[in-house]
RNA sequence: GGGGUCGUAGUUCAGUUGGUUAGAACGCCGGCCUGUCACGCCGGAGGUCGCGAGUUCGAGUCUCGUCGGCCCCGCCA
């Protein structure tokens, strides 16, 4: 006889209502908790549905009664008996059960457990190593259950969607080849290739690109991708993309098509109504306007350029960052006059943090503009801004002044700080906005070179194609990205597939014909024997997850993460390994233990 | 590589100006309790104050170092 017996699990622990009233029922799952009455018991059996509330009666059954005494939290229970409706009163509305509970005839204890380090049954925040230690018995409290179910429904959303949508699910090497461009790569020894390395993909990029040139139209994989650089609370060593590639198609038919996932996926997972289309604005607008390429655009507080206005004023700071090339740009905090001294050195300290060398600021008053700066402008100057700024009594302006990039860099992080501290973010809107026409490339200062801002493979506008070699700079690429409320979640473009031009793409960024023939000889090949006109793009699903689910770590969102330092506190990954191992691997071992 | 912050009972935390026996709540153990649902009541056990050095008559508290968690910059799309 196994552990189980001959009982058999006949419902989940979220089942049971009052249409089940005297019906026998088995169900199977975790002491939640037990409240012992001496005479009657209760216990809150859970399992990953939810949660029923399971009793012994000493006068309906001694022999069960007296065994279930000895229960305790996480014991693992199987109980047969039949289902009451609870007395008058007595229904806990709490629970999707609450009407009903079952009166236990049978009890079999499937297993014990020890008291468990912390309590599963609370709100309580538990330290993350310890929560990582124990990560299935973190997993087993009923948010981290509801994540990664969640997840699931997401996952099963995306195939359904693209399945039906003509997409080929494809497989593509975990084992390849290091790529120079983006970061750094995890690197796996090969054993039989002496001094030979593979590395684990950032993403599936030239392959599902190789997809399309095999003709598979559609192609689509929920995949794993390593990155090896320092990790953040939406960074792991280890993401998953629900990553996608179609052939004959333009930017407008990618986006399309991925608006209908993403509708499929909110719709599948929360019930959450998302109305295609989304809104569309240009890389250039949202570094105007919000100083990011991922604005969140759930509330104002909008950037106000006021270098024109401010060109040669007598504010040093305010006309030599000018002089120097660079902006000034305000926020206009509605009614944040009141801001103590203390608030504005607290928000001075914040901007410092993204590069800011201080915060000018001007209280707009009835009378005056109250500010250590104000005497520094003329009436002129003074109008201009109340009317770029629409500054009325109450406001509190603040300014970043410096080269442009600084200047949007801080006020686009000031903007979302004050917007937290005024509690002014809608926390149930779900804002989509399409970033589009970014520059192909930017100039790299530390490595004197022009850098991809997508990655190399990524189309300019065939209109442009002539500025590739006479200022690279000024050249549009035809990649998107979808940004959700101030999170990049997804992003992609139209590919190069014409030899000519990437090659030319590779030449513009530092890359020689000798080096591309090494690192890219066989996509150039590809390119050379018949590559259709083909895109893409990538949605992050651990951060897509993450907001979904409300989280603010997309740690909570996948089963067994990394801490902070790259390490797995559950099976203490990494570790040292056999001296034999690393001589298999030609690798040799004399580094200091 | 850098900045910030935290580390005290199984858990979450408090701990005054450096002062003698380090507390609370929950949990745990024992007892009582037949309608609770964060059950209740009574009693009890439980501490390498992350680790190491230093200052001091005396360190949970101050200093330095170190390890670890988290957040951020750099890095990363």
């Amino acid at each position: 006889m196994d552990s189980l017996g001959t009982l058999r699990r006949t419902h989940t622990c979220n089942m049971l209502r009052s249409d089940n009233l005297n019906e026998e029922v088995i169900l199977m799952g975790w002491v939640l908790r037990r409240r012992d009455h001496g005479g009657v018991i209760f216990v809150d059996l859970r399992d990953r549905w939810g949660i029923t509330q399971v009793v012994f009666n000493p006068e309906f059954n001694p022999d069960v009664h007296a065994k279930a005494h000895q229960i305790r939290s996480e014991w693992v229970l199987a109980v047969r008996g039949k289902v009451y409706s609870r007395p008058a009163d007595m229904e806990n509305t709490k629970l999707d059960t609450g009407a009903i509970e079952v009166l236990v005839d049978e009890l079999r204890i499937l297993n014990t457990s020890e008291t468990p380090p912390f309590p599963l049954d609370e709100d309580i925040e538990v330290s993350d190593t310890l929560r990582l230690q124990y990560r299935y018995l973190d997993l087993r409290r009923p948010d981290m259950a509801r994540n990664l179910i969640m997840r699931h429904k997401a996952v099963q959303a995306t195939r359904i969607f693209l399945d039906r949508n003509n997409f080929l699910e494809i497989e593509t090497p975990m084992l390849t080849r290091s790529t120079p461009e983006g970061a750094r790569d995890y690197l796996v020894p090969s054993r039989v290739n002496p001094g030979k390395f593979y590395a684990l993909p950032q993403s599936p990029q030239l392959f599902k690109q190789l997809l399309m040139m095999a003709g598979m139209d559609r192609y689509y994989q929920v995949v794993r991708c390593f990155r090896d650089e320092d990790l953040r609370a939406d960074r792991q060593p280890e993401f998953t993309q629900i990553d996608m590639e179609l052939s004959f198609v333009g930017e407008n038919d990618i986006i399309r098509v991925t608006e209908g996932m993403i509708q499929a996926i909110f719709n599948a997972v929360s019930g959450v109504e998302v109305n295609p289309p989304f809104k569309h604005m240009t890389y250039a607008e949202a570094v105007q306007r919000f100083g990011t390429d991922r604005p969140d655009t759930r509330f104002g507080l909008e950037l106000i350029d006021l270098t024109e206005i401010l060109r040669g004023c007598g504010f040093k700071v305010f006309s030599s960052a000018i002089e120097n090339g660079g902006s000034v740009k305000a926020i206009n905090a509605k009614g944040c006059a009141v801001f103590s001294r203390k608030d504005l050195d607290d928000l001075t300290d914040y901007a410092g943090r993204f590069g800011a060398r201080g915060m000018a600021w001007i209280k707009i008053k009835e009378d005056e503009w109250q500010s250590p700066i104000t005497k520094f402008f003329s009436e002129e100057e003074i109008n201009g801004m109340r009317e770029a700024l629409d500054a009325q009594p109450g406001d509190l302006i603040l300014f970043g002044a410096d080269q442009k990039s600084t200047v949007n860099q801080v006020l686009a992080e000031l903007r979302l700080e004050l917007a937290r501290r005024l509690e002014i973010v809608p926390a149930d809107r779900y804002d989509f906005t399409w970033i589009t026409d970014f520059p192909l490339v930017e100039y790299d200062k530390g490595e004197k070179r022009y850098a991809a801002l997508h990655h190399p493979f990524t189309a300019p506008k065939e209109d442009q194609l002539d500025l590739l070699e006479t200022d690279p700079e000024k050249v549009t690429s035809r990649a998107y990205d979808l940004v959700l409320n101030g999170n990049e979640i997804g992003g992609g473009s139209i590919r190069i597939h014409r030899k000519d031009i990437q090659e030319k793409v590779f030449s513009v960024l530092g890359i020689d014909h000798e080096e591309a023939q090494e690192k890219f000889g066989f996509l150039l090949k590809a390119l050379e024997l018949g590559a259709p006109p083909h895109g893409g793009i990538a949605f992050g699903l651990d951060r897509l997850m993450m907001i979904l689910a409300g989280a603010n770590s997309i740690r909570d969102v996948i089963a067994f993460p990394k801490t902070q330092k790259a390490t797995c506190p559950l099976t203490d990954a990494p570790a040292s390994v056999d001296r034999k191992q690393l001589t298999e691997l030609h690798l040799r071992p004399d580094w200091k233990e």
